[in-house]
DNA sequence: CATATGTCCTGAGAGC
DNA sequence: TGCTCTCAGGACATAT
């Protein structure tokens, strides 16, 4: 569930363990399945061990946490993870923490009195535990990431769209939950941008035309950056939490996903509609999303 | 190669 | 109340 908006805002709610070092890194028995760690706990402990961490970024729904401008943490939540500071959504989901001391050349006059600012705890929560956390260097961060994943969503134009979606057969809402293709994309926010964009779920990427793709690399920009404004959507399970325990507030402003059977917001007329591409739900309306049609999109 | 399907895992909710 | 069943969908492995 957590998408491009929800990592973005674990991102951004984290960043404050920059500077610090590390001191110790582990995994938690929990009592459920131990999620996959890449290399094994011992040699990523050892890997890090003093490392500084120089940055936290994303691409696409991957958390990477930098260490030293050398090392990278990819955490991947996939369902159900959570990257956290602290408050647990609930004790047991808990896989994975990193402690962090604040680094000498970091620790100012003011700190070095506080206690709570010489310390720092990443957490790794994750109820399902589909999640993954892997140990890169530079070289497998290109190799295994960079070049297996689309570019990020949020610098995706209509030019990048036609390059790499014009070609297959796919449908669209399939082809841009591939990862491959464009970085970022899950199942809530594909509804959403082809329900702003004005397009059919269904039609084949071969046959929307360059109008229909600059629509949804418009839709795309702006579906997003309104999403991480809000800090991303916490569906009615709750699951969603981030990086202090809050909810996204971006689910009141959802149109379709998960509204089958309300009136579209947009025409009135219309009865959002559930059906299943790929084993996956799709939400639309019939009346705003025609195959052909010169109906204005909402943009 | 492109595309489709099955699998991982847990907890919530439905139905009886 | 308590049991069983189905479903949620991200990424990857395997099949067509």
């Amino acid at each position: 569930m957590p998408e491009l908006p929800e990592v973005e805002t674990m991102c951004r709610g984290i960043r404050s363990i920059e500077g610090y070092q590390v001191h110790r890194v582990k995994l938690i028995p929990c009592g459920l399945k131990p999620i996959s760690v890449t290399p094994e706990i011992g040699e990523i402990s050892q890997t890090l061990d003093r490392r500084t961490v120089t940055g936290v970024t994303r691409l696409g729904k991957r958390v990477l946490i930098w260490f030293d401008e050398k090392y990278l943490l990819v955490i991947e939540p996939r369902m159900t993870g959570l990257v956290m500071l602290e408050n647990p959504p609930n004790f047991t989901h808990l896989r994975f923490e990193v402690l962090f001391q604040r680094s000498r050349k970091g620790l100012d006059k003011q700190h070095a009195k506080s206690a709570n600012h010489r310390t720092k705890k990443l957490l790794f929560w994750d109820r399902r535990g589909l999640g993954t956390i892997r140990l890169m260097n530079e070289d497998q961060y290109q190799s295994d990431l960079k070049l297996r994943l689309g570019p990020d969503a949020l610098e995706m134009t209509a030019k990048l769209f036609l390059e790499r979606f014009a070609k297959t057969s796919r449908a669209i809402k399939v082809a841009l939950l591939d990862q491959g293709l464009v970085a970022g994309i899950g199942n809530i926010y594909a509804a959403e941008i082809l329900f702003l964009a004005g397009v059919d779920p269904r039609t084949q990427c071969n046959r929307l035309s360059r109008k229909q793709w600059e629509r949804v690399a418009s839709a795309t920009r702006v579906i997003l950056n309104a999403a991480i404004k809000y800090e991303g959507s916490t569906l009615s399970d709750g699951t969603y939490r981030n990086a202090i325990n809050g909810e996204g507030s971006y689910q009141q402003c959802h149109r379709v996903y998960d509204r089958e059977g309300n009136p579209c917001s947009r025409c009135a007329e219309g009865i959002i509609q559930r059906i299943v591409q790929a084993q996956r739900s799709t939400f639309f309306c019939r009346s705003c999303q025609r195959k052909r049609g010169q109906h204005p999109s909402l943009l």
